[in-house]
RNA sequence: GGAGGGAUUCCCGAGCGGUCAAAGGGAUCAGACUGUAAAUCUGACGGCUCAGCCUUCGGAGGUUCGAAUCCUCCUCCCUCCA
C-alpha cells in the first residue's frame, strides 16, 4: 500500500485529500480515473504529457482510465487561465480535434484499457432548464473565488456568463462518470474542486483530485501552450522537438528532467551534481533530448536529430531538409528584396532590407550587404537568413 | 434606467493639436560572444519601387493649414448608482 502510494504521489502537486485516495485504494476494485481535454488544441504537447504519463502510470496499476473529451465544454471555452474569453469553437472544428486528440493520447496511453468519452453524451441530455437546475447548485460569490475569475473581476476584464458554467458543467462530468480520481493541472484545482462538490450533493463519494504541476513552456515562464507557440508538439519531427529541447535554459532543463523523464531522482539529482563540478549542461540536456525523442519517434531517431544538430550548430553545416523555391525572375533578374520575400524567408521587403542591413543574409555562404543587389536567373543557390532559415532558390 | 471611465502598432502600456510610424516593457528576429537555438551585450521590430514615399492609433463623420490627441454619432468594455 505504501509503494503504491508512493509511486502515485510521485511527481504530482497535491492529492486531495490523500485519506480519501487511501480508502478508495483499500477498496481493492479498480477505480475510476477521469481526466478532461478540452478538444480546442489538436495537437498534444509534451506539457500534456506530464498528465497522460500519471494516467498511463495508474493505468498499469489496473485502475479504470476514462478518458473525457470535452466536446460540450468546448462549446463554452474553458477561460482558465486566460485573461479574456475565448472564442468558442464551432461543433466542426471539435469533433476534428477530438478525433487527431484520440491517436495522439495512444503515443502514451494504452487504447485497450482506455475508454473515451465526449461529455456531451451527457450535456446535451440535461437539457435548458436542467442547465438552469445544475446552475442553481452553485452561488457567484463562490464562483469568484475562483483566482482568475477574481483576478478579471478586479482588474475590470469581462467575465461572460457563460464562463461560469465551466466548472459546474466539468463538475458534472464526474457525477456522470462516478468518477473515483479526477487527475488535472494545478490551475484545475477550482473546477476539480467544483466536482467533490456536485457529487456529494447527489450522495456519490467525492472524487480524490490530483493535480500535477503545470510545465513550463519554452520560455521558462509561461506554462507550455499551444496559444503561447512556445510548446514541444509530440508528433513533431523528430529534429524539431530535439532543437526545441536544446533551446530550453539550463534551468529550465531540470524541471523537465523532473516531470518529463522516466529516470529516478536520485539520478537526476547525481547529473545536477556533475554540472555544479563542471559538466557542460549541454551534454546533460543532450541525454534530455535523446530521451524524449526516442520515447516519441524511436531511439535511431532520437541519435540522428542529435547529430543533426551538432552538425548544424555546433559545425554551422547546412541542414539537408531544406525548402526548395523555383521562383520566376522578371526579364532575367530579380532583386534580392523580392527573392528573399517570395522564397519566404521573410515576410516583407522591408524585413528582407533590414536583415541584410543587420548581416543576417548569405548568397552560397557569401553575406550580402547591398540591399539593392539584383540576380541574375541562374541555376541554383542557397539563401540563409540568419542561422535557422534556409531555401534553396533555382531561379528561372 | 442614470452618471462617469476606457478602446493605441503582436501583447501590455505612454502619448502635449504640429518635431508621432507613435515613449517604455514583454514577445519576436538579427549580430557579437559562447558551452547550445542557454545566459549576456548590441541592434532591429507597419508597408513599399526604402537616404524617399505610403497607410495606421475601435468605426463613421466633422473642426483645423495640420488630429492618436478637439467635437458629433455609432460599436464594444468597465465602474458606481438604481
Amino acid at each position: 500500500m505504501e509503494t503504491t502510494l508512493n509511486l502515485i504521489r510521485r511527481g504530482t502537486h497535491e492529492i486531495l485529500p490523500e485519506a480519501d485516495l487511501i480508502s478508495k485504494l483499500q477498496q481493492n476494485r479498480p477505480l475510476r480515473v477521469k481526466a478532461g481535454f478540452d478538444p480546442t488544441a489538436p495537437d498534444l504537447h509534451l506539457g500534456h504529457t506530464v498528465l497522460l504519463n500519471k494516467l498511463y502510470q495508474l493505468q498499469t496499476l489496473g485502475h479504470d482510465i476514462q478518458f473525457l473529451i470535452g466536446d460540450f465544454t468546448g462549446l463554452i471555452g474553458d477561460p482558465t487561465g486566460k485573461n479574456q474569453t475565448r472564442p468558442p469553437l464551432t461543433a466542426d472544428e471539435i469533433s476534428h480535434n477530438a478525433e487527431t486528440y484520440q491517436t495522439q493520447v495512444f503515443k502514451v496511453l494504452d487504447p485497450d484499457k482506455t475508454q473515451i468519452l465526449f461529455n456531451s453524451a451527457w450535456m446535451r441530455e440535461l437539457g435548458a432548464d436542467g442547465l438552469i437546475r445544475l446552475a442553481a447548485r452553485h452561488t457567484v460569490a463562490r464562483m469568484l473565488e475562483r483566482d482568475d475569475f477574481s483576478q478579471r473581476y478586479k482588474n475590470g476584464q469581462a467575465i461572460a456568463i457563460h464562463e461560469f458554467l465551466y466548472p459546474l458543467v466539468q463538475g458534472w462530468d464526474s457525477v456522470a462518470m462516478q468518477t473515483d480520481i479526477e487527475l488535472g493541472g494545478t490551475d484545475q484545482k477550482f473546477n476539480l474542486l467544483v466536482g467533490r462538490q456536485l457529487q456529494e450533493q447527489v450522495g456519490q463519494e467525492p472524487q480524490v483530485i490530483i493535480t500535477l504541476p503545470l510545465l513550463e513552456g519554452l520560455d521558462g515562464v509561461r506554462k507550455m501552450s499551444k496559444s503561447l507557440d512556445n510548446y514541444i508538439g509530440i508528433t513533431e519531427p523528430a529534429t524539431d522537438m530535439f532543437g526545441k529541447l536544446m533551446s530550453i535554459s539550463d534551468e529550465l532543463m531540470w524541471r523537465y528532467f523532473e516531470l518529463l523523464s522516466t529516470r529516478d531522482m536520485t539520478e537526476i539529482e547525481q547529473l545536477r551534481a556533475q554540472v555544479e563540478n563542471g559538466m557542460n549542461p549541454r551534454d546533460v540536456k543532450f541525454m534530455l533530448g535523446e530521451e524524449l525523442v526516442a520515447r516519441f519517434h524511436n531511439t535511431a531517431a532520437a541519435q540522428q536529430a542529435r547529430a543533426d544538430f551538432i552538425a548544424r550548430f555546433r559545425q554551422g553545416a547546412l541542414p539537408d531538409d531544406m525548402p526548395e523555391v523555383t521562383l520566376a525572375t522578371e526579364a532575367g533578374c530579380i532583386s534580392i528584396t523580392h527573392l528573399l520575400k517570395q522564397a519566404n524567408l521573410v515576410a516583407s521587403t522591408s524585413e528582407g532590407i533590414r536583415m541584410i542591413k543587420q548581416g543576417a543574409v548569405r548568397l552560397d555562404g557569401n553575406k550580402i550587404v547591398d540591399h539593392k543587389l539584383n540576380l541574375q536567373a541562374r541555376n541554383t543557390l542557397i539563401c540563409q537568413v540568419g542561422k535557422r532559415r534556409f531555401a534553396r532558390v533555382t531561379l528561372t
